[in-house]
DNA sequence: TAATCGTGGCA
DNA sequence: TTGCCAAGATT
């Protein structure tokens, strides 16, 4: 065992968080697997509310391939990355008709599921079954890219190969659950991006980094890139004599995929005078209310939000405040303020 | 290899 | 206010 791996093994003993949501003795594969989904690129104060509220309607995985899909995207709306829902879905089902039921044990067969790459089939076999696997997640490659000086930024093939190679070397063939929980807790609250805590760190004593003071080094900061492109959209919302709204569903691929949003098209009087005819001829603007950014990780969207009355509408219009479908956040914000 | 894919918290 | 980016995977 690497000199590493014996000290955060030691420090996870009194500092390792053990009673997370999805944690438990002997470990639910079913709460593992989901958690890591909802963790990707998500942190830990974010995801327990949706993991419990999830867990509650989809009990078990038999429970989550049955379920409706709309069913599944209300309760991860709000979540972000709507792929990783489609995805678990997909996979649930494929485990129930191809793995009967059972949830696959093969390194193999679980990074060929949807949404589940190396480091997460890697995080399920050792978190789920204490296999030695080793995982690469933000905190592994953070924490490693500092206590090893690792060179150049994660886009690059070349360091990532690296860091699986120094993941791979550290991981123990023993405790291997506990190291990998371990070194993500260490990476989440010590090793932290900014203003890490080397004080309390266990392995501080060995880490390059930290023995240079280039905490602030490593790892290599991502270049820089231009300004965020921004885009304009119009958000149509379509109100009946009841007071309900209009909501599509969007498509399974793109941006807020499986959700259900508000018509959208141009900002032009052209486009919108457009759709609105399109979606009733007998539609008119009642006003327009307050324009608002929405940021994502690539971009910048306006959003320019049209309140349309609509009489005789009826198909697919909604109460909106007893809406059992999943909305984007800002369809959501919109919804709130009706 | 480089884009795409959310949202919210924090410095 | 702006920029950064988190338990990554997919195309």
């Amino acid at each position: 065992m690497t000199e590493l791996a014996s000290d955060i093994l030691h420090w996870f003993k009194l500092n390792g968080r053990k009673n997370l949501p999805w944690q438990s003795t002997p470990p639910n594969i079913y709460h593992i697997w989901l958690s890591e989904i909802m963790l990707q690129q998500t942190q830990v104060i974010t995801v327990i509310d949706y993991f419990n509220k999830f867990i509650i309607c989809f009990p078990d995985l038999t429970a989550l391939a049955n379920a409706k899909e709309d069913e599944v995207m209300s309760n991860w709306a709000g979540l972000g990355y709507y792929s990783r829902a489609r995805n678990l879905h997909k996979t649930a089902k494929i485990i129930a008709s191809n793995h009967k039921g059972v949830f696959p044990k093969k390194y193999d067969e679980i990074v060929a599921l949807p949404g589940i790459g190396p480091s997460t089939a890697g995080a399920i076999l050792s978190l789920g079954s204490g296999l030695s696997t080793p995982i690469l997640d933000g905190n592994v490659k953070r924490t490693l890219s500092r206590y090893h000086k690792v060179e150049g930024h994660y886009s690059l093939s070349k360091v990532m190969e690296e860091l699986w190679r120094l993941a791979k070397h550290h991981t123990p063939q023993t405790k291997n659950a506990e190291y990998t929980q371990a070194i993500m807790d260490i990476g989440a609250t010590i090793c932290k991006p900014k203003n890490p805590l080397c004080g309390n760190c266990p392995i501080a004593s060995h880490c390059g980094a930290c023995l240079s003071k280039e905490q602030g080094i490593y790892p290599n900061k991502k270049p820089k890139k231009d300004k965020l492109p921004e885009k304009t959209i119009t958000f149509l919302i379509f109100k009946n004599e009841s007071h309900e709204v209009f909501l599509k569903k969007r498509p399974g691929r793109g941006i807020w995929g499986g959700l259900w949003s508000f018509v959208e098209c141009d900002d032009n009087t052209e486009a919108i005078d457009l759709a609105i005819r399109q979606h009733n001829d007998s539609a008119k603007i009642i006003r327009r209310l307050s324009k608002f950014k929405h940021t994502f990780t690539h971009f910048n969207l306006w959003i320019n939000p049209i309140l349309v009355d609509s009489p005789g509408g009826l198909a697919n219009y909604y109460d909106a405040g007893s809406l059992a479908l999943g909305t984007p956040a800002p369809v959501k914000k919109i919804l709130q303020a009706l």
